[in-house]
DNA sequence: GGCAGTTGATGCAAGCACGA
DNA sequence: TCGTGCTTGCATCAACTGCC
């Protein structure tokens, strides 16, 4: 077998369950294996009335087998390397994020890669396709990197027509038509027309995202409706809404409308670290957001701060410095913080600093996904321990917690010696190495299953 | 009931800020 | 100057919700 995806669909053909994002087993026999011990386990299922044979539903053996359509999150996974195919790419089309930056994405014809259909790929920014020649009309290579993320790896020289012209990015906004500028020292082109409605709905959706005012209901389709019909012109505005203005939108009625109102003004209490992060400064993430939460406390501090005293926190920098300095200085910011206040949105920090320090200057990086706590509990778990959590291993990271199916970041940590824990070693240090009520009906699920 | 939108989850690459 | 790590942007999926 050559990839992941054959190895799964001999499982599947064979009609076992499993999941298309984890392989079972670390090798093809260590497949047929647990195929033939679920076929025993699936066959001891049936029982004999008066001599006759009576065949349990096959729905209700996965059921009480614990495969609900999904694997048995216990099962050891295993990755083969990436599959490549070969498409057409129809096109190359430009997108405008939240930061007015132009990304360029590949529409392809749609290929199957890895079990799903592959229709469109990040190419990133003009430089990449410079230096992968890439061209609309190309056959090129296709593969998903990690088996999640599509990605351009390279065109079919031999199968390209005559006359393929090189793509050219805008020097207009593609979404609002205004001039778009490089700055010298960046790749990305952006637009920089703080009105534009990519721009806005951007920001909207990012306010309420989960990390940021955690409103849910504000999807990425509500968002461009509130902001085309002019309902919601910026962040402030969403506290201006009403059960009625959103009930009368596309494919809403007075029920979600009702739900989305609760859950704007649940927002309103989030902590000041959700509300610097929402406001999307540039180079101002979720950590940083963090670090200016707990160092000024008020936003009225952060917002008086010049850049020296800023540049004086650790991990902000003079350019991170300035962005924020400059941010606050925006007469439109001033509008929203004006709008924030007056619907009563919460600018002080409520968090108290962590008692407990078991991990003080310890720095955990999670890959994979774990049993019992979704990734962002895990690393607030850390965080109210006193520890620190990071996207990526270095050479300052303490413990790689790898879950099923982990990412390239296993392989590194590997590689650079950083020790590597499991679920179960983590939740040890935590305190947990028993589990919770979730935990225990899993470990008794597993452990009644199969082996 | 069908359909569309949302949520919540995953990982990777590139860019770039920061600090040693 | 360079290594490290944060930020951003991206695609996909299953499960769920609620409108039509």
């Amino acid at each position: 077998m050559k990839s992941q995806y054959e190895a799964l669909e001999a499982v599947k053909q064979a009609g076992f369950p499993v999941n298309p994002n984890i392989m079972l087993c670390r090798d093809i026999s260590e497949v047929i294996e647990y195929c033939r011990r679920w076929e025993e386990k699936r066959n001891s299922l049936d029982y004999e009335i008066d001599g006759m044979v009576v065949k349990v539903n096959e729905i209700e053996k996965q059921k009480i087998l614990g495969f609900t359509g999904k694997s048995p999150k216990w099962a050891i996974s295993y990755k083969f390397r990436a599959e490549t195919a070969k498409t057409k790419l129809t096109g190359i089309t430009v997108q405008v994020g939240r930061t007015g930056a132009l990304t360029p994405v590949a529409e392809l014809e749609p290929v199957k890669i890895a079990g799903t259909t592959v229709k469109r790929a990040t190419l990133h920014n003009e430089e990449y396709l410079e230096k992968k020649d890439v061209r609309g009309g190309d056959f090129v290579f296709v593969e998903k990197a990690g088996d999640i993320i599509p990605e351009v790896t390279g065109v079919s020289l031999p199968d390209r027509r005559k006359g393929l012209k090189k793509f050219k990015m805008p020097d207009k906004c593609p979404v609002c038509g205004e001039k778009v500028f490089k700055y010298e020292d960046e790749a990305i082109r952006r637009c920089i027309n703080i009105k534009c409605p990519a721009i806005v709905e951007g920001s909207i959706f990012h306010f309420g995202s989960r990390d940021a005012m955690d409103i849910e209901g504000l999807g990425n389709a509500l968002v461009k409706q509130l902001v085309s019909s002019g309902i919601a012109a910026d962040i402030g505005g969403l506290y201006e809404l009403d059960v009625f203005k959103i009930a009368n939108l596309e494919r809403m009625g007075v029920k979600s409308a009702e739900k989305l109102i609760e859950n704007i003004s649940k927002s309103r209490e989030k902590d000041l670290s959700n509300l610097i992060y929402a406001l999307g400064i540039r180079n101002v993430g979720k950590q940083t957001a963090e670090v200016l939460a707990d160092e000024f406390g008020d936003i009225e501090k952060i917002v008086s701060a010049d850049e020296k005293r800023l540049a004086e926190i650790d991990d902000i920098g003079p350019i991170a410095a300035k962005n924020i300095k400059d941010f606050f200085a925006l007469p439109e910011t001033k509008q929203i913080l004006e709008k924030l206040r007056g619907a009563g949105v919460n600018m002080k920090q409520k968090k108290k600093k962590a008692k407990d320090a078991r991990f003080k200057g310890l720095v955990f990086v999670f890959t994979g996904e774990l049993e019992k706590y979704t990734r962002g509990e895990a690393q607030n778990i850390v965080k109210s321990m006193g520890g620190k959590t990071s996207s990526s291993a270095g050479k300052n990271t303490t413990y790689v917690v790898a879950g099923e199916n982990p990412g390239s970041k296993l392989e590194k940590a590997k590689k650079a010696g950083i020790k590597v824990v499991d679920e179960k070693e983590f939740l040890g240090m935590i305190g947990e190495s028993r589990g919770g009520k979730n935990a225990e009906s899993k470990k008794k699920n597993k452990e009644d299953t199969l082996f």
